[in-house]
This record gives C-alpha cells, sequence and structure tokens, in this order.
DNA sequence: AACTATTTATAAGA
DNA sequence: TTCTTATAAATAGTT
C-alpha cells in the first residue's frame, strides 16, 4: 500500500527490510489494538525483527493470552491458522502430580522408617547394638526439600491460575485496560 | 476503512462485533503473514474472539515464538509494547535445578541406607533381632519415581530447548516455512 | 459471502 | 528515525 505495489517475497535490502519491519510491526500492533477495543478481543503478539529483537503487544497482556492458549483444554473449540507441533501447557500441573506420587511413597517410606528407629532402639536398649544411625534424620531432609520444590509448583501453578481467571473475566464487560507503553 | 469512519470504541451489537471481530481477524493475520514473509520476521499472535474461541497465527508456529519468547533472558534487549506482569519462563529449569537437588540429598539417603542395612544384617547374623525391614526397597521405588518425574522434566526442558534451537536459526537466511492452513 | 465507497496503511522519497 | 504523499489495501455498511 504506497508509492507502488511489491512481491510478496523477503525485502534483499537489508536496511529497507529494517525500515519495512518498524513501520509494519506499527501497523500490526494498531490493528491489534483495534481489534482488541473493537471487539473486546484478547490478543497477544509476539514478533522478533529480522536483527532478533523482540517486540510484544498483549491486551490485556501477553502473557495472560499465552497462558490461556497453553493452558487450554487439548479438545477445545479452537481455530488455530498454524499447526505447529503444540507442546502442552499443561505441564506445571502434570509435574504436580507427579511429584505428588512421589510425596506419598516417601510419606510411606518416612513412616516405615519410625518402624525401623524403634526396632534399632529396642535393640539398643536390650543388647546396646552399634547402630546409632537415626535413619529419620536424612529421610526428613529430603521430605522437606521436595516439600519446597512441591510449594515452588504450588505457587507457579495458582500464578497461572491467576492469570487465567483474569482472562475469564473478559466475557463479562469489563473495562477497557489495553497495557500498553507509549 | 469502509463506507464511513467509525469510533474506536466498542461495537456494541453483538452480531456486527462478531462480523468485525472476524474481518479484522483475517486482516490481521494476513499483516501477520505480510511481515514475516517481507522481513523474515518470527511472529506469534493469538487472539481470543469476543465468544471466547482461540485463533492463533504462527511463523514458524505460536509455539517456537512464544518459547523463545518465555524463555529470554530477563534483561534481555526486548522493546515489549505491554508491561503485563511477566511470569518468568524458566520455570522447567528452575524446577530441574530443584529437583537436581532433591535427588542428591536421595542419593545421600540411599548410601546411608546400605550401611544402616549392613548393619542391620550384622545383627541379624549375631543375634537373630526381629528386624525383617529392608530399608532399601522402598528407598529405590521411591528414588525411581524420581528419576522418572525428572526424566518428565528433562524432556520437557530438550523439547524446549529445541523449539528455541529453531528460532536462533532463523537469524541466518532460512528458507520461509509460513506454518499456516488453509 | 459479495460488493464498493472510503478510510487506512504504507512504499518511496526527503 | 521521522515526515510527506501517492497509491495499494483493508474494511464498514450494504446487498
Amino acid at each position: 500500500m504506497g508509492r507502488r505495489k511489491i512481491e510478496m517475497k523477503k525485502v534483499m535490502d537489508s536496511s529497507s527490510r529494517q525500515v519495512t519491519f518498524s513501520k509494519r510491526r506499527t501497523g500490526l500492533f494498531k490493528k491489534a489494538h483495534e481489534i482488541a477495543t473493537l471487539c473486546g478481543a484478547q490478543v497477544g503478539i509476539v514478533v522478533f525483527s529480522p536483527g532478533g529483537k523482540p517486540y510484544s503487544f498483549g491486551h490485556p497482556s501477553v502473557d495472560a493470552v499465552a497462558d490461556r492458549f497453553l493452558n487450554r483444554e487439548e479438545d477445545e473449540d479452537d481455530n488455530s491458522d498454524d499447526r505447529g507441533a503444540r507442546r502442552s501447557g499443561k505441564v506445571v500441573v502434570r509435574l504436580n502430580q507427579q511429584l505428588a506420587e512421589v510425596m506419598k511413597k516417601l510419606e510411606a517410606e518416612k513412616k516405615r522408617g519410625v518402624v525401623i528407629d524403634k526396632a534399632i532402639v529396642k535393640a539398643n536398649t536390650k543388647w546396646g547394638l552399634p547402630i546409632q544411625e537415626r535413619s529419620q534424620s536424612e529421610l526428613v531432609k529430603v521430605t522437606q526439600s521436595l516439600e519446597k520444590l512441591r510449594e515452588s509448583v504450588k505457587a507457579i501453578e495458582s500464578e497461572m491460575e491467576a492469570s487465567s481467571s483474569l482472562l475469564l473475566l473478559a466475557n463479562k464487560p469489563v473495562k477497557e485496560t489495553v497495557a500498553k507503553s507509549g
């Protein structure tokens, strides 16, 4: 759309390619802002310039939109224009489930440890055996570490849920809040 | 751009809002395809219609672009047009590090378990004590579970690195591969 | 979905 | 980069 029609192929001159990129990026983001405003749509755009610099536009934010997209149900009614292999967005949830299983097993192990402890104490009391090990201490450390790990996962998970929640509100008439800097 | 100029505010009639959305989404994706083709730029777009349906455009794919964006260094030279709070994309990497720590502790615990086992065997041999527990078995289960968990994390991590790698190649003259369905 | 009158976006040029 | 302007494109309202 300009002085003359151009071929739709890569602009060879690196300098004018950069100019074209700047102009069109501005236009693309303007269009994105318009569809968001006009239709109350949520939009997330990420563009890497030919030089590798990232630019983004988001309404309400790139992450909010990305999270909603990545965490959506696989069979959800979507109309993706791309067929790139899709990594599941449920990563954190899945990790959390696996972690829960591990902790369950560790709990069982800990209980069993108590039994051993008692047996050891009993042995020590009766025969003064050379078993000074406290089987609990190290296990407790492992358990605590796992609990920390789990907390991390939980925190990330709830963070993701929070941003997803924000998005669900958008279907209600919500004030326009285009997150955009000058 | 049409029969008359329109106000830049939410279209109130739900029906025409849907029409506007469809038209403009087509236009937005076309623009995205053009900047990708013309400038060799990588673009990822996700849009949720007023009805909540997800639409996406990606070059080379939404996930590739999203991964590159989310996993970029925090202090990287970016020109984000949005200021939404940004969740770190290094989630999986961090989880993996924490998991490594846990496994290290568990390894130590396992070794100590061997010592206990020996002591128990010794005790059994000498005095025939009522300690039949094999302290290793359950620990081994826990360790194996953790190893599985770690494999999952590793797999996800390498998957993410793979898509990031793909993107880094883009700075070299790469064949146009617009991931786009009809 | 199509059709146009108009408004916008933008390729060149400065 | 930023501004100007001639044109190509996008699209609002209509059929």
